[in-house]
Parts: C-alpha cells; structure tokens; sequence
DNA sequence: GTGAAAGCGCTAACAC
DNA sequence: GTGTTAGCGCTTTCAC
C-alpha cells in the first residue's frame, strides 16, 4: 500500500502527461527546466519510485546480470563472487544468483533459460569446468542471444573467458623450487577433472623439463582439495617417492594437510622438505609453518568479468556490434614465505 | 531473435485466444484436455516461454527475494548464502544479491527500494549486526510492505530473526574447558561492535560464572577476527595473565593464530594450555594440533531463513495474514579434537 | 470451456 | 517542449 504511486499518479498531480515524467526519470534534456522542477518536486512528495520490472518489460533491457557459481561452501567462488558484486554494484548492475547443486550440471538448458525469461543483460558462469560439464556451450548459447561469460576455463573459439593463469602460477612455483636448490620435487594435484588440477600439474611439468627433469608417475599423487586428501596423497607420495625433497601442492588446503602430516611424522619443514601451495587464501599466512604459495586475485577476477561483460553488453547496445570473443588472462603472484 | 514468440503467436498458432493459453500456462482446470494438448504441442514447437518479467508485472508477484550479505570474502557469510540458494532453488525461488561494501551501510534506503523496485517477494538481510547498524529497522520496515527477514542479531520485536545461539554455544565452550580441569580460562573475542563477539563474550563470562569464577579485564584480550589478530590478541593476553592455562577464541581462525604462536614460544597444546575455538570451519579440523570447536551450521542457517520467509510470504498472499514475528534460534555443538 | 476487454507501470515513435 | 498513441508480454475480471 506504500508504494502504490504510478507514474500516472505524478503526471497527474504534476499536471503533466505521463511521457513528460518519463522524460523526467531518464534525464532526457527535452523538458524545460520549470517542468523538470516541478514534476521532480512532485515524485518526491509523493515519494515516487519507478518500477524497474516495468522499466524492464518497455525497456527490453534489465540492467540485470546472471551469476552461475558452485561450491560456495568453499572460500575460492565466494571471493570470485564478492569481486562480481563490488563491480556490478559500480557499474549499475544487480545480480541474478544461481548456485549449482552439482559441479556437472546436467540441467543448464532450464537454468539458462530461466535467466532469459528474466530479461537478463548478460551470463557470468562462474562454475568451474569439470569433465565435460562446458559440452552444451556449443549448442546452447548461440541462439540465446545473451552475452554469456566464462571464468576459469580452456580457450574455446566463440566464448569469452575470464581466468586465471593457473599453468604459468603452477611454473613459478616449481621454479622457484628448483631456484631453491630442489632436486626431486613432488607434485599433488587435485582431481584430473577439474581443468584447473590439470593446468597446475602442466605447469609443474613443464617447469621440471625446462630444468631437464623429467617427471614420471612416481613423482606425484592425486588429491580431491581437502586438507585430509592432501595428507593421505602426501604419504602415499612419500611411500613411492622417498627422496622428495620439495612438493608443489595443487591448493593451500591440501597443503595444510601436508604441512600436519609432515609435523606427525617429525620432517622439518623447510629443511627437510619445502612445500608450495597454490590460491593464497589468506589462511595460508598462518600455517605451521607460514605457507609459500601462488596467490590468485579472484576478487580481480570476478571483477574483470563484470567490466568485460558490461563493456560487451553496451557495445552490443549502442553501436550494435557483437564483440569478438576474447581470452583474458590474469596472472597470479609468487609469495615466499617460510615453508620454502 | 530467437524467443520473440510470445504468448500471442502460441494463440495464433493454436487457434485460441491468448487468455487460454495463458490458463494453460498456469496449469488451469477450466481448458478441455483437447485444448491443453493442442496448446502445449505448439508451445513446444514454437519452443516458447513465458517471460517473467511480464508475469511479474502483471500478477505483482516475482518468485525472487533479495539478499543482502556483506564480506562474502570471508568463509562464513558465504556458507549462510549458499545454504540460502540452496533452498531457495528447492523452493522456487530465485535471489536477487547485494553484497554490502562496508558493514556498516548507511544508505540501506536505496537499497531497500531497489529490491521494492524489483518487486521482491521478501528480503533476507544476512549482513552481521555491527554496531548501530540496525537503527533503520523501525523506521523503514514498516512501510515497506515487504516482509525481511534477519540473520544473526539480537531479539527485536516486530521483526523476524534467524540466527545461532552464539551465547549457548560460547557456555558449552566454556564448559567444555572447566571440565577438563582448567582453572584459568582466558578468552580472545572478536571485536565488540559485533553483536556475535559480545555474546560470545558473555557466554564465556556466564559459563564461568556458573563455575564459580568471577571473570576480569585481565582475562580477555581483543581481536578482530583474523589470525593475526588472533596472535596478538594471546600475546598480550598471556603477559597480563600468565597462569592461563585454557582460552576460548572468539573464531577458529583467530584461533589459529593462537595455536601458532603456541608452537612459537614453544608451549604444548594441550599439555600447557588447552585451545577451543568458534565456528567449526572446515580447515579447523587440520590445525596442528586439530582444533577442539563449536560448530554453528551456516548453511541451515541460510536454509531455514529461505524456508521460513517462504511461509511468510505465501501465508500472507493465500489467508493474506501477516505472520508475526519470530526469533529461531539455531543451537549449535561441540566437536571435540586434540586442542583440548 | 473460452473469449473480449482492461490493466500491470513504463517507454518509444510520432505528432503538434 | 509536450502530448498522443501504441506497445512491452502477460493476467485478471467478466462476459457468453
């Protein structure tokens, strides 16, 4: 009952027709400044405020952008998803949420239609890229007619994506193993699926073989990203691989696990052992001892895809052209701390 | 271009008019069957869907709630707001995010006749309580005709809560640590603008108290969540209370920051002092050593907020009642690990 | 059972 | 500069 005043409710009292008070609210410069005063007195007496779901129907134009991310259990979406808001906020946009119940997501055709049916302006697909989980990129967005977005994930014609550069992270943090004097140094990854897991082993083994190494499978375990998964992958690399003498860890958490197993079993860390992870989650600082990793900027991340998109959206608006499809690449840093 | 069909060519198509097509839509009884099928083959050849923005207008109802969260960045908002999507999808709701850029929002106004703008079915403000930061709630949420829900905040009539019993879960902390047989338990809380911090506080102060012990300012010390300040925080508490031989942290990763600097000035844990921290993170389980906890489910949090602004909602729309307020409390447990 | 008319709140195109 | 006329795509009366 609040809220019940229209536009029509303004032009009325205002004595003016309903387009002048439109022209009003979209700051069009064709009213006369005496008409302008006037009916901007008169919304704010009535405490007016447009509707935007009617702006948006007239409009066909939302100012809308659809989220899709999963796992925000975890620390690493959420902050991908925290840099999307802050710069969507900047930039006038608001933000449809969808989070994933599954990684593999088999019902996208309904999500993304959904989104459609809501007018929204564009796609974030903040989800990660696991097994086959992008095969309807093909089929599916072309006739969407929606800019849509990717984070994270392998160059593919036709789309744009946003991601961190994960091989080349995992290639400074092998090599700053092997700077460190490091003769046999281990790898644990995270799960083969994951895009990610595979490009920071590539980077692990491309860095040894630019040091003349070459890797074999004795030299490296699988994990699952959980700190428990990081111990038992981190013992079973032990078992087979004795005189390890560095590891390059898949992420910080399944470093954590090395790290507790590593002060169970009596190896000093970094004498013994050094040990780098890979994110930078701001835990990693606090770890016994303090964690050496690759620091990936997933705040800068989410919000180079909202300036990115939003640029497409307006070029696509205003000039009419379809941008090309770009591949953005964001570097993560080195941080040395004392596990290396 | 591809989903200009609207509900006029499927009632073209099908030789009816829109009003039966739009019964169909929403599952009417008054379409013969021969009809509906008839209808429904040429929605599906036309591959038409009906535009939410449209129906949202015209029926005044959305199926989105907004939410309002603030330092996604960190571990446990996002949990809450996971659980929240979670539910809401099961629900058939979708959510329209805003993300706070400092906890202390002075222009919730706007925001709150966004969302209106949007024509939300309900708001969700899962932002902490932190200092006056609630001073809008008397005035602005009555007129604003859309039910709110809040997270985590103190009783207040008029107004919906949901939230962890922060103090109960701070007395069994405590509890915990004087029937291990400590007689000196200091405490780390979080910084006292918070409203979680100060009931924690208070849990510990009561759980003392009913132990017979009187607590003093030389028994606690200051942090702000993070585990540098964790560290600090047990520094300084230690030089003014030196025969402290348990201390229960405001968070578990200030915590950590104990726990480390622990391992620094060379004291056992538990031999020398036992450790119980807040939250049950996930990453708590593999601090060294694995830290004892009180484990608050966020993600219930989150879903029982959506489940029960959904009744809310639907309850006023169908009897058009308006629910009173509640205060649900979520109790949350000790995990017990080898801090203590 | 089905259709015609009116309306949700706003904007675009064209008049004057 | 300002008003008129049509929509945007759907639902809600109320006829028949």
């Amino acid at each position: 009952m609040a809220d019940k005043t229209t536009i029509y409710d303004v032009a009325e009292k205002a004595g003016v027709s309903r387009q002048t008070v439109s022209r009003v609210l979209n700051n069009r410069q064709d009213v006369s400044d005496e008409t302008r005063e006037r009916v901007k007195n008169v919304m704010d007496e009535l405490s007016y405020h447009p509707s935007a779901v009617a702006q948006s129907l007239s409009r066909q134009k939302s100012y809308i952008f659809g989220v899709v991310t999963a796992g925000l259990r975890f620390i690493g979406p959420s902050r991908t998803l925290s840099g999307i808001t802050s710069k969507a906020e900047e930039l006038g946009y608001g933000l449809l949420l969808k989070e994933l119940a599954s990684y593999n997501s088999n019902n996208v055709k309904p999500l993304l239609q959904w989104f459609k049916s809501h007018q929204v302006d564009g796609i974030i697909w903040a989800a990660p890229e696991i097994e086959d989980n992008r095969y309807w990129i093909k089929d599916m967005i072309p006739d969407l007619d929606i800019p849509v977005l990717f984070l994270t994930m392998e160059e593919q014609s036709q789309v744009t994506i946003v991601t961190t550069d994960n091989l080349n992270g995992a290639k400074k943090a092998t090599e700053h193993l092997v700077q460190q004097g490091r003769k046999h140094i281990g790898h644990i990854s995270g799960p083969m699926e994951w895009w990610e897991a595979r490009q920071r082993k590539l980077g692990w083994e491309t860095a040894l073989k630019e040091a003349g190494i070459e890797t074999t499978e004795q030299m490296w375990a699988l994990g699952n990203w959980s700190p428990k998964s990081g111990r038992s992958a981190f013992l079973e690399l032990l078992a087979k691989f004795p005189e390890m003498d560095g590891v390059f860890v898949g992420n910080d958490q399944m470093a954590l696990g090395v790290l507790e197993s590593l002060l169970e079993i009596g190896k000093k860390v970094p004498r013994d052992l050094s040990v780098v992870g890979f994110d930078g989650i701001a835990d990693s600082e606090f770890y016994c001892p303090p964690l050496t990793t690759v620091y990936q900027n997933q705040d800068e991340l989410g919000r180079v895809a909202v300036a990115e998109l939003t640029s497409q959206v307006e070029q696509k608006l205003t000039k009419n052209i379809v941008v090309e499809p770009k591949y953005i690449t964001i570097q993560p840093e080195l941080i040395i701390r004392r596990s290396s």
